[in-house]
DNA sequence: CGCCGTTAGTGGAACGTTCCACAAAATCTG
DNA sequence: CAGATTTTGTGGAACGTTCCACTAACGGCG
């Protein structure tokens, strides 16, 4: 049961196999006549032709690869979702690949894209070394999601992170809040640059003096311990969490303490992920436009396979805020605090 | 700077192609002086074998489709971590691919994946006709995993609902429930079989009389909904709910109408996503073997692909039942619901 | 020392396409 | 209606490997 080739075809239909593959590929000038008979003999055999030999002979495979670092994370599901759009615009496939944050294991699903000759390369926040990316990067066009590159072979996709914490704290401060203490997320990708942008606002609002950072992680229970650091001091009126977990491990910290979520404390999170938008949790947070930044990779792998440029470019995407029912005014001043 | 082949090192290293073939694929009999010579070549060219190429040659590309029907739904993460272990462990890769749950857009991919000569499909969750699907499986080994199959040459991996749905019954029963409602999935897949697992371990427990079935669906609202209904009726003390997302949304019903949870009423869910495992929802639920499911699909694509088989295999896989904080023992009859 | 069996290495065919230069047929042009 | 031009179609080379049949070299053995 060997698959037809563009050979049998040719046979079939008592033609070359150079005009199957004419009619195969959409070729203008063919008559009628014969296009149709390649076609239902095409048809009847089952013949499909073989992306193989074509990408051999052709010396391009109209494949860009994707290296996630972690499925799991549902941030990059949308990610993928502008880049297979975007890419398919262009003709292009994309083949995806995982590393579950495991450097070995991303290697491996990186070497397999470079042996099946992907034209293009999209790692979406790899554990790789810079090194291992750079040395891609002279291979082929590689862009970087959500994390930013230093070397001039490869470009960026991120979010402008700093701007995103202060959309959070600008948020809190129309609703009057002064007192907002930041969760930060450690060495997290992205953490550093919300911690700055925290502090940054803060100034900027003339809360200086009430910058409060404590040390928290990408994690709820990163958010838990912040809590648990916060009530040592005086208690905030807002808390602006480094991302939406530790914002719902906050949350839960706080629920476990008979803090009310918004009437006590207010709290903001940041990624915008499904878990955000769930009614019970419902939670204010910074939304990271993730299609369009799957979209400006690809827009960037173009740049440097079709438009030839050879310069670096880092894509800084603006975040938005999503207010949900985390985040009111806080209580009037010297109102007592209600218990439930 | 076009890519070095295997000419190119054979040049270099003063030897044939075929030796530095020999090489690259780690033959033994070549002497030790020539393969060092070859991999220092190899290595200075920045040599690297074209997959493409070989895959023609070998008339077979040792590569395993994944079709995902929906990328942002968690379930398939891990399913996929099984895949790509257990394909790995055979030498296979995994290319994959995504549907966003349109029937056109899985189409092209499956499409693509054809086109490239995977030699075995797995299709997750597919809204592909089956009609489609069989087709395909005239092609190559093709295998679903969470949709039963009724085709021969197509196998399966599914979950066993009807059996994860008496674990949960079973579960309330033992804590001492016998108005145990459900709130079902109307068409989602699988959501049929739990409903009859349902049914028939409240008859089994001796509750068939209690059976009480509310039309729902496997997302939040269809949770709410449920709950909506339910409320006309008597009120029962634990539901269980199609899924995760339709137990949250019961969850949040009963939060927005003061039922306290477990005090007043025991939630079950299904999945066991990472939804139910917040500390805010810890939600008791069905969980399913997801990697093991990977797994067991890759195994029945290679009992075709190398074992030669040609018989139907459907593989039901044992769920079991998480428990957490949504379910405990109903308040002893006659007690007072206390408000907070 | 001649023969044999093994080991190390080679050259060319093959894989299924596309591309290219060219040929044949059809159409136009004056 | 002859020549020019366009349209339609063709055969063979090429893509970068692996596979296969084969040879050369080598050591062992009687």
């Amino acid at each position: 049961m060997k698959r037809p080739t563009i050979i049998d075809v040719a046979r079939g239909a008592g033609v070359s196999k150079s005009l199957v593959s004419l009619v195969m590929r959409g070729a203008s000038n063919v008559s009628d006549e014969k296009r149709q008979r390649v076609m239902t003999v095409a048809a009847q055999l089952g013949y499909r032709p073989n992306a193989v030999a074509r990408s051999l002979v052709q010396r391009r495979t109209s494949l860009l690869g994707v290296l996630l670092s972690d499925l799991h994370n549902p941030f990059f599901a949308e990610v993928i979702d502008g880049i297979q759009a975007e890419a398919a615009a262009y003709g292009y496939r994309t083949i995806l690949g995982t590393g579950d944050r495991v450097e070995l294991t991303e290697a491996r699903a990186l070497e397999t894209m470079l042996e099946l000759r992907a034209e293009g390369l999209i790692l979406a926040s790899p554990v790789l070394p810079m090194r291992t990316i750079a040395a891609a990067s002279r291979e082929l066009p590689t862009v970087l999601v959500a994390r930013r590159s230093r070397v001039a072979t490869v470009d960026s996709v991120t979010n402008d992170d700093v701007a995103g914490a202060s959309l959070a704290v600008a948020h809190l401060a129309a609703l009057g809040h002064e007192r907002i203490a930041h969760i930060d997320g450690g060495e997290g990708a992205g953490a550093p640059e919300r911690r700055r942008g925290y502090e940054r606002a803060m100034r900027k609002h003339g809360f200086g003096a009430r910058v409060r950072i404590v040390p928290g992680s990408y994690t709820e229970d990163g958010g838990r311990r912040g809590v648990a650091e916060l009530l040592s001091g005086e208690m905030p009126t807002a808390i602006f969490a480094a991302n939406d977990l530790a914002a719902i491990g906050t949350l839960s910290a706080l629920a476990e303490r008979d803090v009310r979520v918004p009437e006590d404390v207010s709290v903001v999170g940041y990624d915008n992920t499904a878990l955000a938008a769930v009614r019970l949790i419902h939670l204010t947070t910074v939304d990271q436009p993730r299609p369009e930044m799957g979209r400006a990779a690809v827009t960037l792998l173009l740049e440097r396979l079709e438009g030839g440029r050879r310069t670096m470019r880092n894509v800084l995407m603006p975040p938005s805020l999503v207010v949900r029912g985390s985040t009111a005014a806080p209580r009037p001043r010297g109102s007592k605090r209600s218990r439930r």
